[in-house]
DNA sequence: TTAGTATGTTACAATAATTTAATTTACATT
DNA sequence: AATGTAAATTAAATTATTGTAACATACTAA
């Protein structure tokens, strides 16, 4: 595989992973944040995704290293990880969210 | 609808269009060169996508407004419209293909 | 130990996106 | 008119993503 098609598809991976509104909200949310509980990050969602919907979503966002965590009692802390992901959901934010 | 909501479904519109390596080489193709037939566009993809699912991506971003087309006798050249899409696909290049 | 709370996992139905081939339209050339 | 080329459309099969519910695990507190 050539380099051209090595960034693509990095590329790819890490948008196919902002195109969801809950997944993208989420890392908007720990952007502005820092870390958050899952507890906060559901509630924050206000019943755009149940539980087990968000639970998945991080599962999936952790394997693919664009999030981190850490466990205090049984209370899971997450925080974005990767600097892509970091500087992509700023500039969406800059972008869509400033007026 | 809320503001928020409303930003975060343009942000993930346009998300899920550059979600795929084919659209998004075109749509940096594009940023890069200001404009391309479609048989150069199909040429640049070097296999990676036929003509005809090339012209179905070029369909769709048009009808999201992403791109622009001019038609010179039966050569059809392509553009970028959105300048949001401009933005994002630049950042993206900023972040993966410059070292 | 029992019960409660936080989070994660599994399984499956529903929906959406992708791929491919065949066909079509529009224009150009002989 | 007949042929060739550029691009778009349609349709069907395949694959991927999403949403939902039920269940499981891990920790806490009574």
């Amino acid at each position: 595989m050539n380099k051209k098609s090595k960034n693509l598809e990095s590329a790819v991976g890490l948008l196919k992973l902002l195109s969801h509104p809950v997944r993208l909200s989420i890392l908007c949310n720990l952007l502005h944040k820092g870390e958050m509980s899952v507890g906060d990050i559901v509630a924050a969602e206000c019943g755009a995704a149940g539980q087990s919907q968000i639970s998945q979503f991080l599962g999936k966002m952790r394997s693919e290293q664009l999030v981190k965590y850490r466990k205090k009692g049984q209370v899971v802390f997450y925080q974005i990880k990767s600097p892509e992901a970091k500087k992509v959901v700023q500039a969406l934010y800059d972008i869509y969210c400033t007026q």
